[in-house]
DNA sequence: GGTATTTATAAAGATTTCTTTAAAAACTAG
DNA sequence: CTAGTTTTTAAAGAAATCTTTATAAATACC
């Protein structure tokens, strides 16, 4: 059972039917705004450390948390700042969970190539003179794993951690019973 | 004898009274003229691969070259391309060479530790966490040698080429003398 | 009057950034 | 309509940049 290690959680939720992005700017001077290169405000916070893109639609996406709960107290404390600017924000924001990105560790090394082959090259991308990692995705739970030598992996793409922990057990069977994790 | 090899010569010269940066800078699209960043307006030549630094009082400084010929050629381009902006350049800029960088070969392998106790910690600087190199400066020639465990040294401040080679003859017979080379 | 700005250049370590993956949002460009 | 723009994050390896030295020039800064 490989413990699976929650690296970043990526969320969305909507605060207003609008926002005015010009004047969050202003009145939040943390916060970046270059619209003719990105449409989305940028509002860091320190702690829980996160960075959340606003829409001037109201709706807006915040990435960095490490948990679920931070990513709510994220929301709420950006609430709390849009009140204060007369903000008409939402009482009870549905907040959906949209990537989480995890690590975990098969507990022994592997050899790439072998596990390319393993696995079947049509269900893998290696170029490890491109990047050192194998990706590896699967259908159920729809995720993409980036294996490496080390043994270390990552996941991305799932939207709940049940499915995580779910990925990586399938994987580490599936690379157990063809041996090839090199202890 | 070590082999000499000149990396990079720093010559000044004056085109002219006086320049319209603004103007060069228009003409030349491949100029670079930042006034608010630094007073000096960038031309660099391909061949030869030469970057320099024209200024309002009609001085210059022209850097990259590793041999006078290039100088003097950087130096007749650009006065070619001045004349054919009108601008009234000198006949026969006296050149001065301001600092000539080169590198050169001990043929053996220095303990650092072992060369700064030898020369006199008062006559080095050798603080391998913050850089790997030993500094070592003489009066005659007046020159900085940055010294390697590899035996390969860089040798700055000289503005004659005949300089370069009797700084880097003196340090090789007292690193002979004093049996610090380790072949 | 010192220091900073900029340019080039080598040396050899340290450090930083880049590579890849996923996802949402909204806006531009082709 | 598709691709790129931005944000976050880990993995490991490559690649880029940083460190140091000298030097002129002309500005700004303290």
């Amino acid at each position: 059972m490989p413990e699976v290690i929650v690296e970043n959680i990526v969320a969305s939720t909507s605060f207003s039917d609008k926002l005015d992005l010009d004047v969050i700017a202003q009145s939040l001077e943390e916060a970046e705004y270059e619209p003719e290169q990105f449409p989305g405000l940028v509002y860091r916070l320190s702690n829980p450390k996160t960075a959340t893109l606003l829409f001037r639609s109201g709706k807006a996406n915040c990435t960095g948390a490490k948990n679920i709960e931070d990513v709510r107290t994220t929301i709420n404390i950006i609430a709390e700042k849009l009140k204060k600017l007369n903000v008409d924000v939402y009482k009870n924001p549905e907040i959906v969970i949209q990537n989480i990105v995890a690590i975990s560790d098969l507990g022994g090394e592997l050899n790439l190539n072998e596990v390319a082959m393993a696995l079947g090259l049509e269900n893998v991308e290696y170029e490890p003179e491109q990047f050192p990692g194998l990706v590896y995705r699967i259908k159920e739970p729809k995720v993409a794993m980036l294996l490496f030598g080390s043994g270390k992996i990552v996941c991305t793409g799932a939207r709940k951690i049940a499915d995580v922990s779910l990925a990586v057990e399938k994987l580490s069977q599936e690379l157990t019973s063809l041996g090839l994790i090199h202890h």
